[in-house]
RNA sequence: GCCGCUGUGGCGAAACUGGCAGACGCGCGGGACUUAGAAUCCCGUGGGAAACCGUGCAGGUUCGAUUCCUGUCAGCGGCACCA
């Protein structure tokens, strides 16, 4: 079959028929097929790119055939640092290198073959989306979700610039080789920990991957614990998080992060050079190194006491850069005894370590982690565990001084961008007024064309005298527009809420579509995705059903995550590595249906692994296999009634396939369906070569092969199911559903153990009883000759499987 | 470092809920067809002469473990400004 031809004819009947796009009339049940949409960063779609959409449009394509209205749309997630990389190298401008990336892209997307629905394609950098983030924006703002705060900026001196963690190479600039530091900004925040309760929650009816929700899970990091509040001599208070209040009476000393409001304001003269050159320290410092456990703790005193509340004693206040500013208080209480971080670090200043826990299985050896018996703690000695928790807890809360409380350890989501490619955040900031957000009706905030990349201390925005002086629209004054853009995950947070009505120009999405079509019903991407992208559109779902604009908790109700295509040598494919494999030569040999059904067949989907074209010749003789049987078989007779056992083989290969083929392809376990489908053409090739054949049986056999193959291979299929005088597409017909009559038989093979080894194997006929079953093996000579002057023990039927003998 | 995942023939991989390890392919070996090659078709193919041994490694639970548990090694993903 010249496969190009081909291609080229049935995707210019599906765009000519609108074959692809969602039937807003039908009555059928509606099915939401999304893959993650597309970063234009280069300007080709790579093999990960058809991983992904091959295989899940086939997905899509199945449940069209099961009779379901499937809404499958495809998009760009445009803004993005690359671009703006890019144009600083190269001068060429994000606008420009990504809308002729994302022309080539589409181009290439539509070779693909996918069903896409393009009459709903979305682009996050053009206006009429963007502006649309920046009404999410004012949303979020207006229901006080959005605020600001100072936050660390990973600062590069040298360039003058913020640099995002990716352009930190071993604490230094990527650019320039200078030693980055930590800087604070204001910046805007989506208080997202409002959420963290039910994000957790939700979690639990979601079909998704159990590791991903696991991570999840770990990302929100609920723990219940204590805050206790220590006071300071200064009169100031230092409020700590604790989940082992229990060890309360062990405190020997206080550490606050090094970024702590408190950190130099508690300091006292002598110390403040010592204290101020840790500061500077620690900035250089990443938190990943900062968490490690294997570090060498580092610290400084700071001069000044607190007192602990439950036993009046006076302990100093460290700063010590293992204690992070951005979880719980900012503050811990140490008790070297039992954690093994401040015995790390006691032990390295020569700080007091005292024992309040006992073990009670064993000697006590510190520092000691775990559970055990409360001592040397007055009244709250011989407690342990949650018992003693909720006691010193409760005496805490008694005295004033804090109490029980539940902690997360996920954090605000940051959202300025100090850069130019993204949607600006719609604020201004007035003398009078303030902070002002943008009049809806204002929108959008426009991204000026003609701006300065080069980085040199200014956000290219804020260089842009006209963009950024405006009025205020309260008092009509000068005012100044916010120069930050948001973070592409803004943008890809809501995404597929628009594809439901991606034409509106009055509103984001007009409820009664999305609450029609949403929620997705099948999310496919990578596993990368797991914690950000994920948690954060769940956010947007839920805050935006809150303020009335859906009407579900989940956006995503099924995920499933394709594996990573590896290059040849099992390294990621990068350039750095010249690793790369291009899917165009393929797809030029063998045809996008071959390469598509290689992906499926050539990898575990969830899996993916290294590239190999070994067998991708395979696939292209497969499909010739199928091509050459379909014709033969077309131009047989019909007729030839005979059922004997070759017809019931026959049949039984049939509707096994219809079987697991569905249930494969439910479940993306694309290879075994690919697999099942060549031992279908295996056992119709096997038939065709009897003499005496029934044809009407094998004709029907041959269709069913057709259907079953069509969502794997669109374009072959189309056109076989033509050729072979097949009325309309046959992606309008129904798939094959199985005859359960035809996947029984009359008897069934067992595996015969004696002592859990396989000693022989035996037919049995269906239906018998366990004990039928016993004694017929009990019959069977190799294993009388077994069982010769020994006593079976026992008898154990796997039904359908084996018998096992056990004897003594 | 922390969180999560993965590890099965020469290779890609299968294996329902603890029940015959290696389906389906690649590769390889043998054969048919052909003047020859290509293509195609058929047969065989975990290792071992065999007893037996085999799912990263060491243990455990069980009549039975690729599957469950403990420990360990290796690789991969994420760690909040790559998306």
């Amino acid at each position: 079959m010249n496969m190009k031809e081909v291609e080229r004819k049935w995707q210019a009947r599906w765009e000519k028929t609108k074959f692809n796009n969602f039937d807003d009339r039908s009555s059928k049940p509606k099915k939401y097929v999304l893959e993650m949409f597309s970063y234009p960063s280069g300007a080709k779609l790579h093999i990960g790119h058809w991983y992904n959409y091959g295989p899940t449009d086939s997905y899509a394509r199945f449940k069209r055939m099961q009779g379901y209205n499937v809404f499958q749309p495809m998009g760009f997630d445009a803004f993005g640092l690359p671009a703006e990389n890019y144009a600083i190298k190269t001068g060429v401008h994000p606008k420009d290198s990504t809308e002729k990336n994302i022309a080539t892209m589409e181009g290439q997307l539509r070779a693909m073959g996918a069903m896409f629905d393009w009459s709903a394609e979305i682009k996050t950098c053009d206006e009429s989306y963007y502006k649309w983030t920046q009404w999410m924006f004012l949303q979020l703002y207006k229901k006080g979700l959005a605020y600001r705060k100072e936050a660390p900026v990973n600062w590069c001196p040298s360039c003058s610039t913020v640099l995002a963690n990716e352009q930190v190479v071993d604490g230094a600039c990527e650019r320039c080789g200078t030693t980055v530091v930590r800087k604070n900004l204001t910046q805007w925040f989506f208080k997202i920990t409002e959420y963290a309760e039910e994000l957790l929650t939700g979690l639990e009816n979601l079909d998704w991957p159990e590791k991903t929700k696991l991570m999840q899970k770990n990302w929100i990091g609920k723990s219940t614990g204590c805050e206790i509040e220590f006071d300071c001599d200064t009169g100031d208070k230092i409020r700590v998080f604790t989940t082992r209040c229990d060890t309360v009476f062990g405190v020997t000393y206080v550490v606050l992060a090094p970024e702590h409001p408190l950190a130099k304001k508690l300091t006292t003269k002598e110390q403040l050079p010592a204290v101020e050159a840790y500061i500077e320290e620690t900035s250089k410092v990443n938190e990943i190194d900062r968490l490690s456990t294997a570090r060498e703790k580092t610290g400084v005193f700071t001069g000044s006491y607190c007192t602990n509340p439950v036993n009046g004693k006076k302990v100093p206040i460290y700063l010590a850069d293992y204690v992070l500013y951005s979880y719980g208080t900012g503050a811990v209480m140490a008790v070297p005894a039992h954690d093994e971080r401040d015995f790390a670090f006691a032990t390295k200043y020569g700080l007091p370590i005292v024992k309040v826990i006992e073990n009670t299985a064993g000697e006590t050896v510190l520092p000691f982690t775990e559970d055990g018996i409360m001592v040397g703690s007055v009244d709250f000695d011989g407690l342990s565990g949650e018992e003693a928790r909720d006691a010193v807890a409760a005496h805490i809360a008694k005295l004033g001084k804090g109490g029980k409380k539940v902690n997360y350890r996920l954090r605000d989501w940051l959202v300025s961008r100090q850069r130019y490619w993204g949607a600006p955040i719609p604020i201004l900031y007035c003398p009078v007024c303030g902070t002002v957000p943008v009049p809806e009706k204002e929108l959008p905030v426009r991204l000026p064309y003609d701006v300065e990349f080069r980085p040199d201390g200014k956000s290219p925005l804020a260089k842009h005298e006209k963009f950024m002086k405006t009025v205020c629209p309260q008092c009509g004054g000068e005012a100044t527009r916010e120069a930050d853009t948001l973070d592409t995950f803004v943008c890809s947070s809501w995404y597929y809420l628009r594809y439901a009505d991606a034409n509106n120009d009055r509103e984001p999405f007009d409820r009664d579509e999305v609450d029609k079509l949403l929620p997705v019903d099948t999310y496919v991407g990578g596993a990368e995705h797991a914690c950000m992208h994920l948690l954060y559109a769940r956010f947007f779902t839920k805050a935006l059903r809150d303020m009335g604009y859906l009407d579900f908790d989940e956006p995503f109700l099924r995920l499933v995550h394709q594996g990573v295509i590896l290059g040849p040598d099992g390294n990621r494919m990068s350039k750095s590595h010249g690793n790369i494999v291009s899917p165009d030569e393929y797809v030029e040999e063998y045809g996008a249906d071959a390469f598509r059904l290689y992906l499926m067949f050539g990898f575990s989907y969830t899996e993916g692994g290294p590239w190999s074209d070994d067998g991708i010749k395979a696939i292209a003789r497969f499909m010739d296999r199928v091509e050459k049987i379909v014709l033969k078989v077309k131009d047989y007779p019909t007729g030839g009634g005979m059922l004997g056992k070759e017809e019931k083989n026959l049949n039984y290969a049939r509707h096994y396939a219809i079987s697991r083929i569905t249930r494969d392809m439910e479940a993306f376990s694309f290879n075994t369906a690919v697999a099942r489908l060549m031992e279908l053409v295996n056992a119709i090739y096997k038939y065709d070569a009897l003499e005496e054949k029934n044809y009407t049986l094998l004709k029907n056999t041959v269709k069913d092969l057709l259907l079953l193959m069509a969502p794997c291979a669109p374009h072959f299929c189309e056109e076989l199911w033509e050729q072979t005088g097949g009325k309309g597409s046959v992606f309008e017909q129904s798939y094959p559903k199985e005859d359960p009559n035809a996947l029984v038989l009359d008897e069934t093979e067992y595996a015969v153990q004696v002592n859990s080894r396989i000693v022989c194997k035996t037919m049995v006929e269906n239906g018998l009883s366990n004990e039928e079953i016993e004694a017929q093996v009990k019959a069977l000579p190799e294993i009388g000759e077994k069982l010769a002057g020994k006593e079976v023990k026992k008898c154990i039927v796997v039904p359908g499987r084996l018998v096992n003998l056990i004897v003594g």
